[in-house]
DNA sequence: AGATCGGCCTGGACGC
DNA sequence: TGCGTCCAGGCCGATC
């Protein structure tokens, strides 16, 4: 059971990054030498302008024509020095930035899949995800009857169609499994109607707006920028629930893999 | 072009 | 106790 970062989270570090960041020249940065940090060194000299979230992406928009993106991967998160929290950096910093008021933000990472990169303002093309990102989940960009004909329009099953993060961006694991659910949705179905697809475009947006106010989910990993924890663990009804009954229904909850993917799911009462 | 799959990376859980 | 093996998973790139 792993709590990667999906849009609550992202969300949740966002809306603590911004006050911190926005307004800030980042004075210095230093990353260590690895793939999945790509021209990080640009940033130093940029005004951060806000810190904004597009699906699982922060993307800090600096005024000097740049943009620092950021991915928190599976287990990244950031942390400020010399704060309340008592944070000091480990081992697992893998980036730091040093901001002209006297900040020093840790990027810290313990796997490594988290990326940063800059690139220029809203050049996208080199981040394939993002480049091709679906609407914003709980903004009006994402219509019910778009969402529908994206379901229609491909041949992938459900869930793993989700998690390409083109029908909508920001759904991951936990979330997907969570939305299926409460759309009674078979997470193996290759074939959903405008009704089916209406109920988990609502699912969706729920799901996701009830995790966002409880910020987020944590079961080990996930912590905020203040370092705390979300609060959202205690109310997932599926992902995590293998072999409980179903609340719904009492089936026992079927623990599967799907497109490589952990998958729970009730398949007594989510329907292909 | 869309779909599929292996690889990346690491600590922790588990088995013997 | 200690060692080896497996697992989690977002995204990317190669391949069909």
């Amino acid at each position: 059971m792993e709590d990667v970062p999906e849009l609550p989270e992202v969300e949740s570090v966002r809306r603590q990054l911004h006050p911190r960041l926005a307004g800030r020249r980042i004075v210095a940065v230093d990353v260590e030498p690895q793939a999945r940090f790509v021209d990080v060194g640009r940033a130093a000299g940029g005004r951060a302008l806000a810190v904004t979230r597009r699906g699982k992406y922060l993307i800090a928009p600096l005024d000097t024509g740049l943009d620092l993106v950021m991915h928190l991967g599976m287990t990244g998160s950031f942390r400020f020095r010399g704060g309340a929290d008592g944070w000091v950096p480990d081992a697992y910093v893998r980036a730091t930035l040093q901001l002209d008021d006297g900040g020093v933000l840790d990027f810290r990472d313990v796997r490594r899949f988290g990326r940063l990169t800059v690139v220029r303002t809203g050049d996208y093309a080199g981040i394939a995800t993002l480049a091709r990102l679906g609407p914003e989940p709980l903004s009006d960009d994402f219509d019910p009857d778009r969402f529908w004909a994206a379901l229609a329009a491909t041949r992938m099953a459900v869930k793993p169609y989700l998690l390409t993060q083109r029908p909508v961006a920001g759904v991951g694991n936990i979330y997907a499994d969570e939305a299926l659910w409460r759309a009674r949705i078979n997470p193996h179905a290759r074939r959903v109607g405008r009704a089916r697809a209406h109920s988990l475009w609502a699912a969706i947006r729920a799901v996701l707006a009830e995790a966002i106010q409880r910020e987020g989910t944590t079961f080990r990993d996930y912590r905020m920028v203040n370092g705390e924890s979300g609060r959202n663990a205690e109310f997932l009804v599926a992902y995590g629930q293998g072999g409980q009954p179903c609340p719904r229904c009492a089936a026992p909850l079927r623990k599967v893999v799907l497109g490589g993917r952990g998958t729970t799911y009730c398949g007594s009462c989510q329907r292909r």
